[in-house]
DNA sequence: AAATGTGTTGCGGGTTCCCGCACCGGTGAT
DNA sequence: ATCACCGGTGCGGGAACCCGCAACACATTT
């Protein structure tokens, strides 16, 4: 199958349009090739390699589905799909990703409008899965999470408790390298409040003391984040600029 | 040209062996390409997808040249480059990477051989580029780094000075979540030095305070140094088994 | 030889954090 | 209705951190 090298289109038979959003060219490719093997009533595909670019395409070209890539340089997937979803919320959006990150899944569920149909899907899922993906989601409208990721979620109950609203915003808080007050005057919560939120959050997040003084629980819970994929860096990038922001609004002053 | 999908080997012409470690198979299929494509004096290539099989291919096949992905499960580039010239010194090494990282080209700066070859190129350099380093590493033996990932440590002159070795340790110590005093223990120092450490990290690092109260500078910190990508995740994972061997050895707990 | 720069260490005090104890307001179960 | 539970809030004290000040060692410069 032919296909559009950046931003190019295609026409075939008569079906529906799709966006694909993806920065690496290998995986763009292949991506292409297995909509064109498996999605016949896909009738024209635009591949566009950057987040940015993707949303302006997404917002000019009225799509009823797109594929979106969760890493890409300088605008993150997560965000290019808020505002897609905010002028057209039933677009169905397959978000394709390298990793099985807690945070963008939870990013995405934040933003996820209700009667929208959404899947996730890992780069190295088998080409079955990924067909089985794209119709599911793009065609039949489903909501499909794939088994790896589901698993990741899933395995948070045994070893520690899974992380509430309140507590993902502290811990993003927290990793932005905010003191408690501040943490405290964004969360709009007393300071005490937002202590005891750290606190439950060194439980779930495994942070023992094993005698005092070893570890800076503080940094301590920003490492295990990091590791255990609750947390990731790209979710700080974003979570950084809504945090200027809110400073400059709230004080005149930026950083 | 063919290739072995999964440790399979094929042989042409008469020539050198090369060994590629790469788990996407999609950047896989590309890397076997292009070296079949440029470089016609290799004449046996063998691919494995993780880094632990790699070591040991390496080990076992007594190869001149290897090409190898950074990013991978389990086991981890550097990790990996590191054993293979533990015991063969003169492999010449192409590391092949998605990011610019910092962490990554200190890494590797750490444990290479006076005596071999190295390059660093990105997967989202042109084919050209990569042919280029292909020839320029594994045949002829020169040190070659991505002008991309090059331009990235050079632009640390600008905005902020670069962190030396002693700070290095430290600033990854600090995100291993230690206390002041435990770095101190590790890295041989006193409290009060360390401290100091801290200091001029917070200055490279563009911690500022900005009126007092609004960050707490050690997070700040972390956070910093993962944004600017001085420090990375897969740092983090290495750093953490060095540590928890380095504190089994010292107090006979574990973590 | 003196001066200058850079890194280490001790002391001391102000700030922030960590967290036990206590109280209170909702929500759901008995 | 009562009880248990969860989360928010205030108070207070001990621990860890941040950092100015000052003395010292070592290397390089003048």
């Amino acid at each position: 199958m032919r296909y559009a090298d950046t931003s190019g289109e295609i026409t075939r038979g008569c079906g529906m349009k799709l966006l694909i959003v993806e920065d690496d060219p290998f995986h763009a490719n292949f991506m292409l090739e297995t909509v064109g093997d498996s999605l016949p009533e896909v009738s024209e595909i635009t591949h566009v390699t950057d987040g940015g670019e993707g949303e302006t395409e997404a917002m000019t070209g009225n799509y009823p589905a797109v594929v979106l890539d969760l890493q890409m340089p300088s605008r993150n997937g997560v965000e290019a799909a808020r505002t897609i979803w905010a002028t057209r919320p039933q677009t169905r959006i397959l978000f394709w990703s390298n990793y099985a990150d807690e945070a963008y899944l939870r990013g995405i569920s934040k933003i996820v409008p209700n009667d929208s149909a959404y899947g996730y899907i890992l780069k190295t899922a088998s080409t079955n899965r990924l067909q089985l993906a794209l119709r599911a989601v793009l065609i039949e409208g489903q909501i499909m999470v794939d088994r790896e990721v589901h698993k990741f979620q899933q395995r948070s109950f045994e070893p520690r408790d899974t992380l509430n609203e309140v507590e993902f915003n502290v811990l993003v808080d927290l990793a932005l390298g905010l003191t408690d007050k501040m943490i405290a005057d964004r969360q709009a919560m007393s300071l005490r409040s937002v202590q005891n939120r750290l606190l439950s959050l060194y439980q779930k997040l495994d942070v023992e003391e094993e005698e005092t003084g070893v570890v800076n629980k503080r940094t301590r819970a920003i490492n295990r984040a990091l590791v255990t994929r609750t947390l990731n860096v790209e979710t700080l990038i974003a979570a950084e600029r809504e945090l200027s922001l809110w400073y400059l609004k709230q004080t005149g002053r930026r950083l």
